[in-house]
DNA sequence: TCTGGGGTCCTAGGACCC
DNA sequence: TCTGGGGTCCTAGGACCC
């Protein structure tokens, strides 16, 4: 383990809310949650404003709504927030060689490759200083936290106790090498990375809530109730003894497009049209990462919420909608549909580089052709609708151009955003980054004058255009 | 007030081969 | 005729993370 404050874990305070409420100016100061706004969506994030209401992340959108029926529910512009992740995330490069993004949202940095002294804990703190001030100034006025420490662990650990209202002014925390086991000792054991709902559980029927108590019980004792490579691995990090490497982003090892609906599903010919809709997605972007699967699964979540999965590996790798299309309508055939199904999912996983040769052929030439089965992505259908709003009179075109926070354009009254939309009218504010409090319209929802927008970009953005491909797949 | 979507990793069992 | 152990690949399910 290391002896000095070597890794930095930045994590952005609620972050896609945060980028609401900088992109509308109407939202500052007020809730704003971000997530699913259907009947069966959950929280992504919530702003601190709604938090104080008990809203958190994860909790289903129904329940936020009961906590804080004032709050503001959006649906969420992930350009948005790859964005200015992108920003964040070059920032952090530009610390260091090493960074590991863990999310659109967090990252770790391996300090030691840093123009920083490791082994001086105010020269670290005042580094972490320094990057939030840049971050802020570079985000256009996003906020983070920043923690510091001996290790992985250390580092989250810190960055947690640098959140607002934790008591670091600044919101930088740096864990002195050394004091680490006195640090964590009174943390809950879910603190401890690779601890969720079920092994808390187990550990609290064990008589051990804290870290401290998971330190003092008998590695033994630790290896019986959760396994050998679980226990042992929990009595080395309770004592802060964690040597897991920062590792640069490593390529994807999977790519799937799931769907939860608003009604449970028991009509086989319209789960196979997800199905296919799914597949045709799946492979749109699996052509896009210029990589072939051989591995395609398809997943169910019953109405019992247990998930069911079948999965097949085929002889040679493809990225043909035709094969991935074919295989998943294959594996859907063993799927009980009586109790119904609340979610329908397509994967493909196993990658290679390049296609197996069974998919090609060689022509009198020498010139490689694809056989039948194979090509591109034909227009990804609309035949099918989404998640939202499969049963009544509910519009699913309309809801999925004026989704809840959307950007949109007016010809005659500017850039604004969706402020809600519904039969047959979709409200405006219109307001921007930068701009005065907008004020509210309501249109037609076929408009001709109104059109979704790309949101807008960040100075710093005009400045460094993406390079194709630089983009990664994630969240 | 019922519980998303995108992933990663681990485990356990069976098939198959040497 | 009965009996091994190890390694690899595949499948299904589940915990966990953000």
């Amino acid at each position: 383990m290391r002896t000095r404050a070597s890794v930095l874990h930045l994590d952005m305070d609620a972050f896609f809310a945060s980028v609401e409420q900088r992109d509308k100016p109407s939202l500052k100061g007020r809730a704003v949650i971000v997530g699913g706004t259907g009947g069966r969506g959950v929280v992504s994030t919530a702003s601190y404003e709604a938090r104080v209401f008990g809203v958190h992340s994860a909790m289903s959108s129904a329940q936020a709504r009961h906590l804080a029926p004032n709050a503001a529910f959006l649906s969420g512009r992930f350009e948005a927030y790859r964005q200015s992740s992108r920003v964040v995330m070059a920032t952090l490069r530009g610390l260091s060689p090493l960074v590991e993004p863990l999310s659109l949202d967090e990252a770790f940095v391996d300090l030691e490759q840093a123009d920083v002294d490791v082994a001086d804990e105010r020269a670290v703190h005042d580094l972490a200083v320094r990057l939030r001030a840049e971050i802020a100034r570079c985000t256009e006025g996003l906020s983070c936290s920043v923690g510091a420490g001996s290790s992985k662990f250390m580092a989250k650990v810190a960055s947690e106790l640098a959140k607002p209202a934790r008591g670091h002014l600044d919101q930088v925390a740096v864990i002195a090498p050394g004091t680490e086991e006195a640090v964590i000792g009174p943390l809950p054991a879910r603190a401890i990375p690779g601890v969720g709902p079920v092994a808390a559980a187990k550990l609290d029927k064990l008589g051990m809530r804290t870290v401290a108590d998971v330190r003092a019980a008998s590695p033994d004792e630790l290896i019986r109730e959760l396994g050998q490579a679980w226990g042992s691995s929990l009595v080395d990090l309770s004592r802060a003894r964690d040597d897991r490497p920062v590792q640069a982003s490593r390529q994807a090892k999977s790519i799937s497009v799931e769907d939860t609906f608003e009604h449970d599903l028991t009509d086989r010919d319209e789960c196979a049209r997800i199905v296919e809709r799914d597949a045709a997605l799946v492979c749109a972007r699996l052509q896009r990462s210029g990589q072939f699967a051989r591995t395609v699964t398809l997943k169910a979540k019953m109405a019992d919420f247990t998930t069911w999965t079948r999965s097949a590996t085929l002889e040679g790798a493809t990225d043909a909608v035709e094969t991935v299309r074919r295989t998943a309508r294959h594996l859907l055939e063993g799927l009980d549909l009586r109790e119904g199904v609340r979610l329908l999912g397509v994967g493909v996983s196993n990658f290679t580089v390049a296609a197996q040769e069974e998919l090609f052929a060689v022509d009198e030439a020498g010139e490689l052709i694809e056989l039948p089965g194979g090509g591109d992505v034909e227009e990804v259908v609309g035949s099918v609708s989404g998640p939202f709003g499969r049963r009544g009179s509910f519009d699913e075109g309309t809801a999925r151009r004026w989704r809840p926070g959307a950007d949109v354009e007016h010809d005659e009254w500017g850039r604004g955003w969706v402020w809600g939309s519904g039969h047959g009218v979709v409200t405006v504010r219109f307001e921007y980054r930068g701009s005065q409090i907008g004020r509210v319209r309501s249109f037609k929802t076929d408009d001709p004058a109104l059109h979704p927008a790309a949101p807008l970009p960040l100075a710093w953005t005009l400045a460094h255009p993406t390079v194709e491909g630089e983009d990664d797949e994630s969240q």
